[in-house]
DNA sequence: CGCACTATTGACAGCATTCAACATCAGTGG
DNA sequence: CCACTGATGTTGAATGCTGTCAATAGTGCG
């Protein structure tokens, strides 16, 4: 136990090690609800393996999917006594869990935890303002390509052009602001092209990423 | 001097007393450039009075408004060595600016002014979340309904309904996602409905609160 | 007064949605 | 192992909301 916190440890290593000691591992099954919007914000949650979808939801049933969580990132952060988001397990997954107020104290204690969390956060922020310039300023081509690219940046292992889709495409229309039929049409209309692949509905594979990156912004 | 963090102050208090310290007033005219995207981020800045528009450009000149700050708020905190976002003074503007190394020295001391900045970081991603659900599923009518509620629940002072609108058409538009000619359209019919009034191009004044939030999510 | 900028209104077009039919997949039980 | 079934995905046709283009009106400043 002495030697946690000695120099000869990096601060990502001692932020493991702070971290490691009040974490604790849960499973939960595909489609079910990990939190739901207005919940008491009693635990953050880091995805070990699996995909979450952290969205929001309207009274007639409209969805808007604000980000998924893959394997590695935070979600749940967004406390402010009540969760903002609901978060659902798109496949079956396995997180760990940390108590909010040992978290909360830890971080009081310890620099690195709190960099941390201050990163995680500040994070959060730039990708959803990413995300509102698809959602408003992006068209149904450029929302998908885009999407593509982010899992494409986001993807940890594997093949290199190799995407797996823990989504659906319902999950993934509510995170573009589309509908499920005009991503479908795109994701054709990119396959005739020979831009991308798709060998099942829960994988894809890019054949040119390059194309990809044009579809982003501009298309003529 | 040695008054300045006793227990008769309450947290707020002490926070403006450390900030107050070392920040310094700054001027902007209206249309000036107060950082752009890709910026080296050297300060943060507080709105006293007057407004900033927050956006992002895509190259073909397509622009999205993440966010207004208007008097009392924060900007420039969304900090990654660079700013994310580009800030325009939308007309002519007081700010207090902080240096970024100075505050994030006392934010390492001083655990309210941390709290203050973690706060504004977890406000500005609620706003952009729930922006999200705007941009990716909501209508014109709703979408402007929403902008105008939200200017109502931000007001700080003034006749009860009256609004101060400093931001152009254009920018409501690039903030709604929409076009100038789709905001004037659902703006004259919330006026032919006697929803709201439009005394002139930067005030506004809601006649039938009750109706903008029927707007906000249904409409029938 | 005149000019540039901003806002409003109308006519038309286009992209994404809606509605509908069909195909494919995954899981279950015979 | 295969048939059955509900869930998910794909494709087509038609509608409609919002965008585009264009003309006009209003505003503010030199």
């Amino acid at each position: 136990m002495s030697v946690a916190f000695t120099s000869t440890q990096s601060a990502p290593d001692r932020t493991r090690a702070a971290l490691g000691s009040i974490g604790s591992v849960s499973l939960f099954d595909r489609n079910n609800t990990i939190f739901a919007e207005g919940d008491e914000a009693e635990h953050v949650y880091k995805v070990v393996s699996g995909g979450v979808r952290l969205c929001k939801m309207l009274q007639d049933g409209r969805r808007q999917i604000v980000e998924f969580a893959l394997p590695g990132d935070y979600f749940g952060i967004d406390w402010l006594e009540r969760h903002a988001l609901t978060a659902e397990a798109m496949v079956d997954t396995t997180t760990v869990c940390y108590g909010r107020g040992r978290l909360t104290r830890l971080g009081d204690e310890n620099r690195d935890v709190r960099a941390e969390i201050f990163s995680t956060l500040r994070h959060d922020l730039w990708a959803a303002q990413n995300h509102l310039v698809i959602l408003g300023r992006q068209s149904a081509r450029e929302r998908v390509a885009a999407f593509l690219l982010q899992l494409l940046e986001r993807r940890r292992e594997g093949a290199k052009n190799k995407l797996d889709l823990p989504m659906t495409r319902q999950d993934i229309a509510d995170y573009l602001g589309l509908t499920i039929e005009t991503v479908c049409r795109v994701l054709t209309a990119l396959k005739r092209e020979g831009v991308i692949d798709i060998p099942d509905r829960h994988s894809l594979t890019v054949r040119n990423a390059e194309a990809l990156e044009d579809a982003c912004t501009a298309e003529d």
